[in-house]
DNA sequence: CGTTCTTGTGTACAGACGTCCACAATGGGC
DNA sequence: GCCCATTGTGGACGTCTGTACACAAGAACG
């Protein structure tokens, strides 16, 4: 892998477009698999396939990475619920379908939910984070407002919040079974 | 502080009962300072006042050290919850008690209670720790239980933990009468 | 008093880390 | 075709970390 750098195969030259956006993904990537503990520019470099300076050359500090994987969650976050909201017919079940979705978020898309929680608390201790996660927040509370009132969608939205981090750590994993009837309980 | 450690003042004898606790405590006023980031032997011992040493000899590895912190959180908390609840007459207003803990908790408690979700999220990489995250959070809700039905009570603690989370990143800090309609949307 | 067990201590080691910086390489402007 | 700003690289430095381990010291007990 390191025996020659420089072999046409790896050089991309010296502008490389792209090659921070793959670093961001990079970074997801570090965190999904060894957390936040694991998270370091040799990690991200290696994942990435650049070396070491090329982290540091384009994301900065160990801040920088975090910020920018934060913002990046986020938005991927925000755009697959809001497209999961729009492929529902108007007279959808929203208690059926938000089950479904927090049975996915804690199945099959596990590692990537944990990641988005573990980013989200990293914006408690680190002052520049906490607009991108409040934003965050609000957006989700604001694509659920567009199917109920107000107040229930706060109710709705810090009901899926409770639900995942619970069925998180849950074992066995929570069913749609366990969690219909609690989204039910608050959706008309 | 280093300068004399075998001072009769500093010497507290091969038996100093209690010494665990102390490091317990020093370990959460660590991560409440420092995050989990920081949560280091060094760090705990300097903060407990005892040498490097002590540290690996009671607490052993740094995974044992974030065992025994998540323990120890998980009972502080549920202790607390306990008492808050059993404090209240029969015939309470639920939500408005429970709008008023919240506030509480992100206000002067702050600081504990992002250590307490620090410590619930770090047991989703640590299969040792999944058993004790996970009871901390069904008693609470077993608590809950003891004031509304069932699934009223999962509703309400899954919404609770929603809110914390919510309003520890939001800013300004929400209020009670932010938070009390959405408590009320859901309790009876 | 002496032995033995538990508790406590100081130090040393090897590894990993963030960050920095001198230097290389390229490609667009002229 | 040359020059220079931008992009990319590799290695080095100093710091901090977990952990191990040899040794000290009081206590229980005969």
């Amino acid at each position: 892998m390191t025996t020659n750098p420089r072999s046409p195969a790896n050089r991309r030259g010296p502008t490389d477009p792209g090659r921070r956006d793959r670093l961001v993904e990079a970074t997801i990537a570090v965190i999904a698999e060894r957390g936040l503990d694991g998270l370091t520019h040799r990690a991200v470099a290696s994942a990435a396939g650049v070396p070491l300076g090329s982290t540091t050359y384009h994301l900065g500090s160990r801040d920088e990475l975090l910020a920018t994987a934060l913002r990046a969650a986020a938005e991927a976050y925000n755009r697959r619920l809001r497209e999961f909201l729009d492929g529902l017919p108007a007279d959808a079940d929203l208690a059926a379908a938000l089950a479904d979705m927090i049975t996915h978020d804690v199945g099959p898309h596990r590692d990537r939910t944990i990641v988005e929680y573990e980013l989200y608390l990293a914006a408690l201790r680190r002052p520049a984070l906490r607009p991108a996660a409040t934003a965050w927040m609000s957006d989700i509370t604001a694509l659920i407002a567009r199917r109920t009132d107000p107040v229930t969608a706060r109710a709705v939205t810090a009901a899926i919040d409770g639900l995942l981090l619970e069925s998180l750590v849950a074992d066995p994993t929570p069913t749609r079974a366990d969690l219909l009837p609690v989204l039910r309980r608050i959706l008309p």
